[in-house]
Parts: structure tokens; sequence; C-alpha cells
DNA sequence: TACCAGAGGAG
DNA sequence: AAATCCTCTGGTA
């Protein structure tokens, strides 16, 4: 029993070696490999084949040529494949093959050799890693700030804090005071000593995974630099490798050989919808409880003039901001675990991947399965074109605004993936010669070969498949924890099926095609549509659907058990009608519900639970208290059935806010810089509040979320708007948060209920301003 | 007042 | 570095 934790190559006595990191039951191992060579794939022009293979074979470092049968999109072609001697003479090579006038095109060029390795040897990253029972730590350091942000050339580490799966709680530092009882202080000498200490300390505990909340742009560039300022050479490699900065776009990873570091912050931005990601924010999102949370701005008073209390406080901040990491980290592992296994890529790598990446992955894997060429990626150039070129996407009914009672909702089970799996949607099987005539034509005009199925849907019904039967044995499982562990899986499989119709529009895809999206997306239309048709003939009516969803209403029947056995027959109706892989599905049955505008509307579900969508309750850029108030109304509409009761709440928090005492974390707005500073052509609040605190020495770039207020002090909105840590209790703009943010939200939902302008301001404005 | 840029949600 | 559809705010002319 052993996992496959990391991979690399090296050269030995100039030949390349695959480096494979297991972790085993009985500890570690490292799995060299010297007898596999890197190779690409070249497609000669017609007649070139002969040709072609004489030039290369005179080319320096080509160890061996042979002509094999590939399939390339729609067809089988003859292609050379070469082999090399080694990895790194690929990039001179590949441009001097390509520059052969009998060369068409060079493919796999580009496949890094320790993956190409786990992909031809069928390897599975992560695989058994439940069974192992891996070694996992956690880490944070507590740097020296007097003037802000602070800087690696100046400013020493003063704290780093460590906590393990395996009991072990450790704070470091080289400074203490009297009084001071904490069974996981370690006071060092200095800084190079609590940083070679830290490095001891994974090393002698066997760390499999190494986490962190965001030291792939802080923990680990900071600390690699004063490592280095001290000389110690910051070797945390289970071959005692330093740590590696790698460029990922504009971001860094930090990469640790054989010991994979995962960065949390990253991981946790994709898997939660959050207003923010502070550490305490998603501690608080996972475990529902509150994190020690410290000023920052008071870190270096405290460091510089410790009393017992404060300097306690400062340790066990340290402390809880390792162990929640940790904790953080043991919840969320295991479905990368999972993405690792599906996609075959090393952990380090599907930690910080997108959807599309991890398609992409899953297809190179199956295309080297079927003997299948992959496309190479896309240039800027193309990119661009591709950018530029729209397509129609899902169909959105408008609502019948207001109050409706007794509900249903209906919707497609995996709308596209079920789409493309029936249809066979592929760019290798996109307009084929051999069916033009194909009864479920896309609406497009496209259709789709009948004989052979596709990369694509291939691929897609393998991870269905895998998931059913995920699904089957998680009904039979009796053990918890086992249990987890295939929840996670099928949600992996569910997630990963669901981006494949998003990669064909992606513009950097390999597998990109536009023909294929806009099919889908238009058999997508025509289906709802269908559906939305037949609604009618059941005595029931429409009243919202969007993409795959249909809500209606019951016109002739009042009571809920005869809605229900109405909606079977309907139902029985439209599936009988659909290819086989699709299905429309009964969703829910819902007392109430207020429907503003597309996108935006509230529910109240059988169990008295209220659902909001698209409306400012949900969303991250409007103040707690608006949200907060927005959602009261909404109860009081939909389950006490009470204007009254809603015009009241209005009034009073309109009043609290007057007041000048609503505290500021009701009244704080978080919205993210989507792009680069300079590139904004109209500087909205957000902005404006983040240039100003920018100049006051905090960070903010691109990615940031600014959490801010609109205070007292200023003309516009955006003068006004201040990054909360600038902020005094009691210094907002009250009128700002009446009319700008508690009022607007609510108006809407009375509005769409029919009062007219004169009654709210009857309700809200006037009486509440005056 | 009309328009557009920007943000974030739904599915 | 997964797609499109949609609403709404605040800045700008």
């Amino acid at each position: 029993m052993k996992t496959l934790l990391d991979a690399d190559y090296t050269t030995q006595n100039e030949k390349a070696v695959v480096r494979l990191f297991y972790k085993t039951e009985s500890g570690r191992e490292i799995e060299e490999i010297s007898d596999f060579k890197p190779y690409i794939y070249v497609l000669p022009r017609e007649h070139g084949l002969e040709r072609l293979k004489k030039r290369i074979e005179k080319l320096n470092s080509v160890e061996k040529l042979e002509t094999v049968q590939m399939r390339d999109t729609d067809h089988e072609i003859e292609v050379l494949k070469v082999t090399l001697d080694h990895p790194k003479n690929v990039p001179d090579l590949r441009p001097q093959i390509k520059e052969l006038e009998e060369c068409k095109e060079v493919r796999e060029a580009h496949i890094p050799f320790a993956e190409r390795y786990i992909i031809d040897a069928g390897l599975v990253p992560m695989d058994g890693c439940e069974a192992l029972d891996l070694r996992i730590a956690s880490f944070d350091m507590e740097v020296y700030n007097p003037r802000g942000e602070p800087k690696a050339d100046i400013d020493p580490i003063i704290i780093i804090s460590y906590a393990d799966n395996h009991g072990l709680d450790k704070v470091f530092t080289y400074k203490t005071v009297e009084g001071l009882d904490l069974d996981y202080l370690d006071v060092l000498k200095n800084e190079e000593d609590i940083i070679k200490k830290f490095i001891e300390t994974i090393k002698e505990r066997g760390i499999d995974i190494i986490v962190t909340y965001n030291g792939d742009n802080f923990d680990f560039p900071y600390l690699k630099e004063r490592a280095e300022k001290h000389k110690i050479p910051l070797s945390l490699g289970v071959d005692d490798s330093p740590v590696k900065m790698e460029k990922r776009g504009m971001n860094l990873g930090a990469r640790v050989r054989g010991r994979p570091h995962i960065d949390m912050y990253p991981v946790c931005r994709q898997i939660f919808n959050l207003s923010k990601y502070t550490l305490e924010d998603v501690y608080l999102e996972i475990t529902g409880g509150e994190k020690k949370d410290i000023r920052v701005g008071e870190m270096a008073g405290i460091w510089d003039n410790p009393t017992t209390e404060k300097f306690k406080e400062l340790l066990e901040y340290a402390m809880s901001d390792a162990s929640s990491t940790l904790e953080i980290a043991l919840d969320i592992l295991p479905l990368h675990y999972e993405i690792s296994r599906i996609t075959k890529e090393l952990i380090y790598q599907s930690s910080r991947s997108g959807s599309g990446q991890r398609v992409e992955s899953l297809l190179i894997k199956k295309a080297f399965e079927k003997k299948i060429l992959v496309p190479n990626k896309p240039s800027d150039r193309v990119v661009d074109e591709r950018q530029r070129t729209t397509y129609a996407g899902g169909y959105v009914v408008e609502p019948k605004k207001g109050i409706h009672d007794n509900i249903l909702l209906f919707d497609f089970r995996s709308l596209y993936p079920s789409i493309i799996i029936s249809h066979n949607i592929d760019p290798s099987t996109l307009d084929c010669e051999c069916c033009p005539e194909d009864p479920y034509r896309s609406p497009t005009g496209h259709y789709f070969c009948k004989k052979k199925v596709g990369l694509i849907p291939e691929t897609l019904e393998g991870l269905v498949q895998r998931r059913i039967d995920v699904k089957k044995r998680l009904r039979e499982e009796k053990d918890p924890k086992r249990g987890r562990f295939l929840e996670v899986e099928q949600q992996a499989l569910k997630v990963l099926a669901n981006s494949m119709y998003g990669y064909f529009g992606f513009p950097r895809a390999r597998w990109y095609s536009k023909e294929c999206a806009e099919s889908i997306a238009a058999l997508g239309r025509k289906y709802i549509h269908q559906t939305i048709e037949t609604v009618p003939n059941f005595g029931f009516e429409v009243i919202y659907g969007d993409t795959d969803s249909v809500y209606m209403i019951d016109k002739s029947e009042s009571k809920r058990k005869d809605i229900l056995k109405h909606s079977k027959s309907f139902l029985d109706r439209i599936n009988s009608e659909l290819p086989e892989a699709m299905e429309l599905e009964f969703e829910g049955f819902y007392p109430r519900g207020i429907f503003i505008t597309k996108k935006r509307y509230a529910l109240i579900d059988e169990k008295d639970m209220l659902i909001v969508k698209g409306l400012e309750t949900r969303r991250r850029d409007w103040a707690n208290i608006a949200k907060y108030t927005q959602e009261k109304v909404l109860n009081a509409l939909l389950k006490d059935k009470d204007p009254n009761k809603a015009a009241k709440i209005v009034k009073d928090v309109v009043q609290e806010i007057k007041k000048g005492k609503m505290p500021l974390e009701e009244l704080t707005i978080n919205t993210q810089i989507t792009r680069g500073m300079g590139e904004y052509k109209t500087e909205g609040p957000h902005i404006q509040a983040a240039k100003k605190a920018i100049k006051k020495g905090l960070e903010f770039k691109q990615g940031s979320i600014v959490t801010y207020v609109i205070t007292k002090k200023g003309a516009s909105i955006s003068d006004k708007a201040q990054v909360i840590d600038f902020v005094e209790e009691g210094d907002y703009d009250a009128d700002y948060y009446v009319n700008n943010q508690v009022l607007p939200a609510v108006l809407r939902l009375l509005e769409a209920l029919g009062y007219s302008e004169d009654e709210l301001k009857g309700l809200g404005r006037q009486t509440t301003l005056s």
C-alpha cells in the first residue's frame, strides 16, 4: 500500500530520471525511473512522411523515430513519434522540426516530463491515501510591522506557529515575559533559530503535506527571503531540496519537493462563496466557531513593549492561526485527494488549478488511452480571436411579478451534461459526413455523428457512470468515515461533469469548440421551450424559468396532494418525449414565493425555510443592515403574510440608523478589485477607498476584497468611502445607508406587490426622514 | 437625464 | 485563466 504524493525529474549522468515520491505504510519511498524517454508527435504534410523522417533522423538529440497510427479529431493519420534523449532538449528541437518544409505540426511537446510519465504509466496520484494516515502540518508566521505592510529585507519574523494532525502544537519565538504559561511555547534565541527549528520540526515529524493560509504569496516568499538573509537553506524537501517559488500567472506557488504544500486561501476562494476570505471568516464558515483575532496594527507595539497579558494574546493568536488552518485543511483536503485521483493531476497542481485545467488534464489522460492526438494550446492571437466571438446561452423566462402560492419547481437533471451525452457533442463528431440526417439536429444547424462516440461524451459518460456507482456504494456504506469519502467523491465528479460545457466555450481550451458550446446551449433552449409549451395543456401556468428550470402554479387544484398528483402526469409526459440520458425532475413544492425580476426572487419551502435568489440578501457588495432588513421583510411577507409588520421593521431600522449608533460591522460593504489598479476607466467607491488606504500603507491588488464604509466626510459617495481599518465607530453617512442601502432593498419587494409609490413614501422615506 | 463601466449573482 | 444572461449602482458627460 502506497500513495503518490509528488513527482519530478532530475538528471543523473546526463540521463533524465523520473522521481516518484510515495508515502508508504512504513514511511517514505522515492522510486526512480531511468528508462523513460520524452517524445513528441510530428504531423507530416501530404506525401511528406518519408522525406520528413530522413530530415528528422539527422537532427541532434533524436533517439528514435517511429511511424505510428493516431487519431486526430475525426480521422486516422500516420504520424512520426520522435523520442528524444532528454526533456531539456525538447524546447530546442521542437522549433527545428516545426520549420521543416514537410512538417505540418508538432504535438504534445509541452506536456511536462513527470506528468507525461504519470499519464503513460497509468499512475493515479493520491490513490489509497485514506488508508495511510498522512501526516499533515500547518504553519503561520507573525512579522514585525511597525510601518504597516512589512518588508522582508528589513522586518524580521517574530513568531512561527506550527500544528500537525498527530498532536503537536508549537509557537516558536525569541522573546518572553514574566508569568507566561503556555505549553506550546518554545522560546529560542533569535529569528535564525526559529527558522531552523521550524525546518527541523517538519522533518522530525515526518510531515507528508504542508498547509498554509496564503503561504504561496506571503509566508513562503517571506520566509525564503529571511532564510537567505541568514544564509540558511530552506531545505524542506524530502530530498533536502530548497522550497521553490514558481510563477503561476500573476501569483506565486511555493513548491516543496515530495511534501506537497497546499495553500488553503485560493482553495477556499474556489470552494466557498463568502463576502470575504480572512482566516476568521473561513474558519467560521467551516466550524461555526469564532477564531481569536488581533488588530495587525497592534502587533509591532506589543512586540516592542510586551505586557504579560498582551504578549500572551499575541501568542495565542499566532497559535490559533496555525491550528485553525490545520482544521480547515483536514476538512477540505479529502475533496482535493478525490480531484487529484479523478484528473490524475498531482495534488500540488490540482489544488491550484481551475475548472478548465482540470477538465483538460482529464481529457489528455483519456486521449492517451484512446490513441488520440492532443490538440496544441491556442496561441495568444487565436485566444483573442476566440474571445471576440460570442454565442447565445440559456433562456430566461420573464417572471410573473409579485406573490404566488403553491409553487411547483421542475428542473432538468444535469441538463448540459445529459445533452452532450445524448447528442454525442464533440469536435470530432461535429457536422460529420456520414450522418447529416440527424433527427435531433441542433437549432444552430449543426449535427453530430451517430456512429462513433466522441472523446468528450465518452469521458463525460465515464464520470456519470462512476458517480452512479459511487452513489450506490454510498447508500450501502455503514461506516460514516468511508461514507464521507464517497460523498466527497460524488460531489467532485458532479462538479467536473458540469464544467465540461464551459470548457467547450473557454478560449484557452485545447478542445475549444464554439459550435459545440452553442449547440449544447441551443438544444437546452429547445428542451426548456418544449417543456414550457406543454405546461398549459396540464392546467398549469409558468411563472418563471431559467435555463433548465420551470416554476409553475396549478390553476385547477388547490390541495397540495392533488397538485402533486397532477404534476406527476405532466412529468411522465415530458420525459416520454426526451432522449434516454435526459430527465425532467420534480424539484420541490413551495407554499409561497415572491418574484421580483429575472434571477431575483424568494420562496418559502415546506419546512418554512426562506430561500432567496439574486436579491441583495445574497450579495457581498451590500451592507449587512440592508441584507438583514430585507430578509426580515421577506419573512414578514412570505411567512406572516403581514405587510404592516414589514413596514414596521423598516421604520424601526431607519430610526436606528439615524440615531448614529449602528455598529460598523452592520455597515461594511465588500467589493472585489477585479482588475489591475491602473486599468479602471471609472473608479467606483471600492477603488477610491483602496487607493486612499494604499497611501496609508495597506496593500491592495487585483483580487483583493475591499471592506469599506461610507463615512460622513466627503462630497461624492466615493469620497466618503473609507477602508474599515481607518473608520471610527459612529462615523457613517446615515442618509446613504437609509436611502442607498436599506430602502432600495426593501422597497423593491413592496413595489412588486403593487404598492403605489405614494403609499411607499408613507411607509418609508417621508415619515422616517422627517 | 442617459449612458456606460463594473460587480456579482443564477443556472 | 469554464460558459452566458441579467440586474443594479455610481460615475460621467
